[in-house]
DNA sequence: TTACCCTGTGCAACCGGTTGCACCTGTGCC
DNA sequence: GGCACAGGTGCAACCGGTTGCACAGGGTAA
């Protein structure tokens, strides 16, 4: 910086003023600096300038699944979107070993400007850790509620339960399975609340309800294993499409067919669930649409970091494509929620 | 950090040695700070050392295949090595709308200590663009070359081209093809070239050759679904398995069955290729080794800058599983490359 | 002409740390 | 008792920028 001074006879000042926006040169003086800068190869130092602008352009963007095939989708659209305002992701890749206090110190002591928590099985502690740290924080995928720590954008996981249950008495479904993700993870409960909700009201229907131990395939595999093993039900929601396309492995493995001999309907419309070759009906998550609002907040908090903490939620929709038996008798599909 | 100091009653000189490691701080000295950080919550500021030491122990995690199932797994690893050595990725997330000059200016204004571009389809300019700023890089996935601009990790395309090749001749396939990947990506070109010549030598042998757009489900889909329509090989090389999936979609789709009526190997070994319902018989990418190599390499040349680029190329093998029909007559499997 | 305002610029302090150097103190040895 | 030496500490400069403030210079209104 000071090579480019001298070089354009200005001060330093005027070199820095040239690279701020909004910053008042006169149109001789950052010709002037632009000439001399780009001879030198200059370029001004983010890193250096966030010592006193308190903006490292920096975002925390932290998850804890890697292994569900939804979350490359999620990485995408989080980068190309910060991208898009000039943001960049630091990536954090939480474990069940990873201490909660020691990321959300890490993420503070990069001064990020803000955090977004993608996930929806972190544990409580996590979200709490980094609500200390004084960042603007935004949790996506998380769970509603009332009075939130933290904001929170995710879809309304008991509408979608819900709306699995509509979808499968519809279909004329009577034993019904709930095979649902991690019973710890928040979405898990919700998504089974919902999903009760309208069965438990429903004339001659019979409910069972079993956990896999991840939002993983092989989970998904390894119970749905089990329940053929035991005698299954007709159909089941599986609490996410990774679990639903394991359940489907197993299913066929045991000589069964779906959804000839049991449906199956999963949650998130990941690309994967279009493929020909899965064709997996199920609820679809907005998750473009999370992705971009959460980003909004983050950047609105930046401007205005006393925000009282809100939940935004998205409504889901049933996308019917083939592990479901078509509709029989009257009735709209969907119609029931 | 001055707060520190005057509670401690020290200077500030002392509060950074205490964080310093190997810094000469008395035992006292370093309780007295410790206890007043604590008390006032305090932690250094990565970025504002950064300044003097020159070190942010950022990396940047430059990426343009965000499709390709296998990058998740990639990004897993990539992230949790790196935090294991106290490294953290600053992900960039490359279009083909990106210019190669910009990324590359970003990442030096971000002073990052070095710069991993993890795929094989990254046009010749981004190598280039990243080479200029004069941060360690190393190219993981990328293609040998005798005299490599800059490092390079990666699989010997060619003997995985050839491993293939070998394995349809093992099982008596005569009409062969191979479906690359983009034209362009240096990866499907040299995964061809090993197995053209296997094949070119091989008595009785037609070799067709395609190319789909992408690394994708679909480039793969669409490509098989034109190939089957034309007439089909008895047997064909995936340059990558997410092609490999979407062609098995489109041979199934046209009532055609794998392995009964066409024969189907991949190249990568991602964790999808080995669920049940999927079942691809395919060439192992030994991805985890690559990715340590390429850290351990950014690491001894974030210490030592001035090591010669090399190409650093791991040996595929065979995995066997159920989209190639069983070997009918003598001859050991792989024996023949 | 004088008074006033406005734009553009440089000075110097500051952001939150690190580090070379000088100095002080205590110890061990002759 | 004198001296060399080593470990520990603080001062002050520096890393690469930003910014409040004072001020110069030119234009405009009175």
């Amino acid at each position: 910086m000071k090579d480019v001074a001298e070089k354009a006879g200005v001060s330093r000042s005027a070199v820095s003023r040239t690279f701020t926006e909004g910053a008042s040169v006169s149109t001789k003086t950052r010709s002037k600096v632009e000439r001399a800068a780009s001879s030198l190869g200059y370029r001004p130092n983010f890193l250096a300038s966030s010592l006193t602008t308190r903006r490292t352009k920096l975002i925390g963007l932290v998850s804890d699944n890697f292994h569900n095939p939804i979350f490359l989708e999620v990485f995408d659209l989080f980068t190309r979107s910060l991208q898009d305002r000039g943001l960049r992701p630091l990536l954090v890749n939480l474990s069940s070993s990873t201490e909660p206090e020691k990321s959300a110190q890490m993420l503070q002591q990069y001064s990020v400007d803000g955090v977004v928590l993608a996930s929806s099985t972190l544990p409580p502690a996590f979200a709490e850790a980094f609500r200390k740290s004084d960042a603007p924080i935004v949790h996506s995928f998380g769970r509603y509620t009332d009075a939130p720590q933290v904001h929170v954008v995710g879809i309304d996981n008991r509408q979608g339960g819900q709306l699995a249950a509509q979808a499968l008495l519809d279909r004329g479904y009577r034993r019904i399975g709930l095979m649902g993700g991690p019973k710890d993870a928040t979405s898990t409960q919700d998504r089974a609340e919902g999903f009760m909700e309208v069965l438990r009201n429903a004339p001659g229907v019979d409910v069972s309800i079993s956990y896999a131990e991840a939002y993983s395939f092989r989970a998904g595999r390894a119970e749905m294993t089990r329940l053929v093993a035991e005698g299954p039900a007709e159909a089941y929601f599986c609490g996410d499409d990774v679990l639903a396309i394991g359940a489907m492995s197993a299913i066929e493995s045991a000589g069964l067919s779906v959804p000839g001999d049991i449906g199956l309907i999963g949650l998130n419309d990941m690309e994967m669930a279009g493929w020909e070759n899965i064709n997996l009906t199920t609820i679809f998550q907005p998750v473009e649409q999370i992705i971009k609002t959460s980003i909004e907040l983050i950047v609105a908090m930046i401007e205005d970091p006393d925000q009282a903490p809100k939940s935004q939620l998205f409504q889901c929709r049933l996308i019917e494509r083939g592990t479901l038996r078509p509709i029989s008798g009257p009735g709209e599909p969907g119609s029931g929620v």
